[in-house]
DNA sequence: TCAACATATCGACCAATGTCAATATCGATA
DNA sequence: TATCGATATTGACATTGGTCGATATGTTGA
């Protein structure tokens, strides 16, 4: 005989916990959240295309000129990018140079599968 | 001569600003913004991927149960992910079945190829 | 050593948001 | 119609986070 409320549909297909089966564990969805949390604003989107699209690297001293913020407003945004490992950061005397780390956006793009 | 300068490296390429090249815009920062901030919650990835682990959809009713939250705060998280266009949201008499909009969910992967 | 510049940190402010209790709405069924 | 159960809305609260001015740190070059 069918189930007749939702729940019991998933408990007839033979386990306890209906929907726990495979999906996203807390801890996982909190550090997945974490990640895309970092995306989750527009000059930080920026700030990672624009440096995505230079090979070599981009100074920060030419992104605080492009986009519309201040200074600190800037370094602060680099700075939750390259904590999250989504930039490297080189300091070459006077300057910082950051550049993209794909091998840690690649596995983001997964999820997507 | 080698530019001595970081903008000057960007400016020896011949183009005006520097960094604007292929960089993303300020309205599809936005945009991308608003998708990975839908995104940047643990409650919401949990529930996306539960019910994207049942092809046939899953109702509330059961959402509401597995996670560690109010009723109010599952619905407002679905009413969310339904508005972003990840989750379509079918009624079914007095239930509310949830299922998972794969070609909204598969361009935001691409993002990172 | 000193001045100028690039970058980082601090402190404060304001807007956005996750959460829940209370309540409303809506559909099914007796 | 009346009641019950599923879902949505409202209002309030606390927390988070983006922003900037002011300032500190650190590096270069005179």
């Amino acid at each position: 005989m069918a189930p007749s409320t939702p729940s019991a549909i998933f408990e007839s297909l033979g386990c306890c916990s209906p929907l726990s089966g495979n999906a996203l564990s807390e801890t996982d969805a909190e550090s997945i959240a974490a990640m895309f949390a970092v995306l989750a604003d527009p000059v930080r989107l920026r700030l990672l295309s624009l440096v995505a699209n230079q090979a070599d690297g981009v100074c920060a001293c030419d992104l605080v000129t492009v986009l519309d913020r201040s200074q600190p407003t800037i370094s602060h945004h680099l700075k939750v990018l390259a904590n999250a490992g989504l930039l490297d950061r080189d300091k070459r005397g006077r300057w910082v140079w950051y550049t993209v780390r794909k091998d840690r956006l690649a596995p983001l793009g997964d999820l997507f599968a």
